[in-house]
RNA sequence: GCCGGGAUGGUGGAAUUGGUAGACACGCCAGUCUUAGGAACUGGUGGGGUAACACCCGUGGAGGUUCGAGUCCUCUUCCCGGUACCA
């Protein structure tokens, strides 16, 4: 028999399947799985992370498929995007043309993985018959007033030179390029996520969900209770606005800071301390998020002016400092020196005045941040920080000074980017009407293509009066086209909507479709996608679903998070490093089998790893075993019925492990015990003791077993065994519960629990305690011969432990 | 700083959830085959110890609970991911 040939079969296997149409959607099924991968931008290559994605995903599709159950499993593209247009600047291309190329040549990459894609259902978010209900989309959401313009300060890339999302800003780096953002102000359009921030905080328990994702989003929205308050300024002429999550230490409260941004900064200012602020102004607007961050020391100015503390009625000094952020709160602050480490810190370099309003611990050196009892606090001195939060709290309200206030981190959805790859914003500015949406009978509005980049990546849109002349819809004046266009993560906040039925005409998603198929499933991707893409696809379904367009409110019932793929040398593959893996090398040599069966056998698939070329051979070995165990002659010579039984016993615990472990997504276990019971089986074939029928059908049923594993292979296999349909029509094996029970238990024996002997017992008598302590004493009897037995403990069917002195 | 995850042979990793630590694989060593190399196959492989057994040590570190701890508790070191003047 020959070698096994792993290009010529999955060439051959892949023509086939094709078409066959074997791995087409069905229209309905009774028990569904809409098992979905997260889709690739088309950057020109799918590198091994796609394959570290997309293969052991295809094998839990395949995996459900022969459970009977109707699998939707598409494949497309999010096409729109910065780096296909920095690309094609780069290479003097039309963005466009440039996409399109990639498709092609990743589409081709796709195919060989041999994942059972149904090529009818995908789509493009970069085409006018997708980017149309992505304009449709948002202007539902400009009806319903949630999408809006807004001027204010936003984070700003100046090397992608757009605007960004807090969500694309890493550590005050753009998340695209990593130039170091700037602040601008500017007026843009913002999605009204905070109006979902309860639900999309209380239905992540829902979820079936990674905790670790679930506590990023948690962290990411950064819900803290507390209290509203405000303090008046001296004269009584202006009032000051803060928010704290510790009313108890307001007596404590012995001074105010507000940030350099704060509309009051100019009014509070008093002549005497003009030219320091405005000083102080001028270079605080001048430096990026990293330099605020960097800042070792506190910096600030005296504005001059007292505010009075509603509870000590002292008057305060209200001074303006950096680390006080407008976006936060209110964008001011009460200072409580005692009881805060940043305050504390700024009191000392300004020699602000410390109240001590906690007791418990010393604020010589360092600022009391726990909770305790009150002293100082007038009449609440004695009661504990709790309820003293809720006594302070209502005495606030009560004198019409505060309020209880919930407040969060997560900030509303800055959507515009001043770049020409994405879909544009269906408005029309006129001079009368102001921000008039384009009516939804006029959508889409096409962003034009063969389009010559200005300077710098200057966007075409900005200098073609064609795409922005434009009549109002409302009143016919000349008015003009917006010439931004949306951040691609609203593209692919509902496109997994749009895959059941993607060439729908009359909506964003066919609704029979989707009732058939969402919410999905499963969906597999990695983690850095946790506070962008998940939050945001949850924010939209949420939308609709609010809308009435949708009957569910959380598009991924299950989410499972693969790990990453490092390079050889442990780090993240980079160019810059040089440690990148081609998977399409590995593909060519040893075929898509072999990199899926290495790839799911590394670890754990959360936990991801590094690329080890070394022990990719183990995966190669592993296939030839299995064709060389399942396609060679099979020759009956010396019959057994003792290993027959154990042949027979071992094959059905196989089942029951593969079945498991793939259920729960431990596919190295899974394979492990499959190379586990190959060994096996290949001694019992050696020596031809089991019969040709038994052997047959042990070698039919291992197949079906790695079918989702290995799809080609298999396939190949099934076919040379006779069979005319697929392998991946078969359903998956059962196990016979009887056979799995053994029929012997080894018992150990421990001697002060460690073990010094082991006996085998059959089944029946494992639980006879008394027989096994006699049998247990049979085996260590010389040992125990002169020590005493203080206790002797038995776990049935385990152990025998004699505890002696 | 805060939140989450982790540390097991030369390497990647197993371990029925408190009951034989190191499954499976890579690598390495020896052997068979081969003109040779490779491939394939067979056997061995945590450390110490022994002629071979016995025996001792061993899951980042220090304690603890238990007849028994990789697994539970307390403290601690280091690594990875996320997040951060968030009041």
């Amino acid at each position: 028999m020959s070698k096994y040939d792993p290009i010529k079969t999955e060439a051959k296997w892949h023509k086939i399947w094709q078409e066959s149409n074997l791995y087409q959607t069905p229209p309905s099924a009774r028990s569904k799985l809409y098992n979905l991968v997260m889709f690739p931008y088309p950057s020109g290559n799918l590198h091994i992370g796609h394959w570290y994605n997309f293969g052991p995903a295809d094998t839990l599709a395949r995996y459900s498929k022969m459970h009977g159950r109707g699998v939707l499993q598409p494949i497309g593209f999010d096409a729109f995007g910065l780096p296909a247009e920095n690309a094609a600047i780069a290479r003097g291309l039309m963005a466009d043309e440039w996409t399109t190329h990639n498709i092609e040549i990743m589409t081709g990459q796709l195919n060989k993985i041999g994942a059972m894609y149904d090529w009818s259902k995908t789509l493009n978010t970069s085409q006018p018959e997708y980017y149309k209900w992505t304009q449709w989309i948002f202007l539902e959401l400009f009806k319903a007033g949630k999408a809006y313009q807004k001027d204010g300060l936003v984070n700003w890339c100046p090397s992608d030179k757009t605007v960004l999302a807090n969500e694309q800003v890493v550590n005050g780096r753009c998340e695209r390029c990593g130039a170091m953002v700037e602040r601008k102000n500017l007026k843009q359009w913002y999605f009204s996520i905070t109006d979902y921030v309860d639900e999309l905080l209380d239905d992540l328990t829902t979820l079936d969900w990674p905790e670790r994702i679930k506590d990023m989003q948690r962290n990411w929205v950064g819900k803290s209770e507390g209290a509203k308050v405000t303090f008046a300024t001296t004269d009584a002429s202006k009032k000051l606005e803060v928010y704290t999550t510790r009313p108890d230490t307001i007596f404590g409260a012995t001074f105010m800071v507000i940030a350099p941004e704060h509309p009051l900064v100019r009014e509070l200012t008093t002549k005497e301390n003009l030219t320091a602020m405005t000083e102080y102004l001028d270079q605080a607007g001048h430096k990026t998020d990293i330099d605020r961050m960097e800042a070792q020391d506190k910096t600030g100015v005296f504005t001059g002016s007292y505010a009075q503390n509603p509870a000590t009625k002292q008057n305060i000094p209200i001074w303006v400092s950096e680390y006080v952020l407008m976006g936060y709160g209110t964008g001011a602050i009460m200072a409580v020196p005692a009881h805060d480490e940043r305050d504390y810190e700024f009191a000392r370099k300004f020699d602000l005045e410390i109240v001590q309003v906690i007791d418990g611990a010393s604020v010589q050196d360092k600022a009391h941040e726990l909770t305790g009892k009150l002293i100082n606090s007038g009449d609440f001195s004695g009661m504990d920080s709790g309820s003293a939060k809720t006594a302070i709290t209502a005495w606030l309200e009560a004198s019409k000074l505060g309020k209880p206030q919930v407040q969060y981190r997560l900030r509303d959805w800055l959507i515009s980017r001043q770049r020409y790859w994405g879909t544009p914003i269906p408005i029309i500015h006129c001079d009368s009407c102001g921000a008039v949406p384009v009516p939804e009978k006029d959508l889409p509005v096409l962003l034009p293509l063969k389009q010559k980049f200005g300077k710098d990546g200057r966007s075409p849109l900005l200098d073609n009066p064609d795409y922005q002349k434009v009549k109002c819809p409302k009143c016919g004046g000349d008015s003009k086209r917006e010439t931004d266009t949306m951040d691609t993560f609203v593209d692919s906040s509902w496109y997994f909507l749009r895959y059941p039925n993607p060439s729908y005409q009359d909506g964003p998603f066919d609704p029979v479709a989707v009732k058939q198929w969402l919410p999905v499933d499963q969906y597999i991707g990695g983690a850095e996608h946790a506070v962008l893409h998940l939050l945001y696809a949850r924010f939209i379904t949420k939308f609709l679903h609010s809308t009435g367009h949708l009957d569910f409110s959380e598009p991924f019932t299950k989410l499972i998070n693969q790990g990453m793929m490092l390079g050889p040398d442990g780090n993240k593959m980079s160019k810059s490093k040089g440690n990148i893996i081609d998977p399409d090398s590995y593909v060519d040599k040893y075929g898509a089998d072999a990199v899926r069966v290495y790839l799911m056998f590394m670890g754990p698939y959360d936990e991801g790893g590094s690329w080890d070329p070394k022990r990719f051979e183990g995966a190669h070995r592993f296939i030839n075993k299995i064709w060389e165990l399942c396609t060679t002659k099979y020759i009956e010579t010396n019959l057994d019925s003792t290993v027959e039984a154990e042949l027979e016993a071992k094959l059905h615990k196989l089942i029951k492990k593969v079945t498991e472990d793939t259920q729960a997504s431990k596919f190295n276990t899974a394979i492990a015990s499959t190379m586990e019971f190959i060994n096996f089986s290949s001694n019992v074939k050696r020596a031809g003791q089991a019969s040709s029928e038994q052997w047959r059908s042990m070698v039919m049923t291992l197949v079906k077993l790695l079918a989702p594993f290995a799809p080609f292979l298999t396939e190949e296999i099934w076919e040379r065994l006779g069979n005319r349909s697929s392998v991946h029509l078969e359903a998956w094996p059962e196990y016979n519960p009887a056979l799995i029970a053994d029929n012997t238990k080894t018992i150990v024996v421990q001697l002060n629990g460690k073990l010094r002997s082991e006996f085998i017992v059959d089944s029946k008598q494992a639980f006879n305690k008394e027989e096994l302590e006699r049998l247990a004493r049979q085996q260590v009897a010389t040992m125990l011969s002169d020590s005493k037995i203080s206790k002797v403990i038995v776990v049935p069917g385990k152990l025998v432990n004699f505890v002696v002195s």
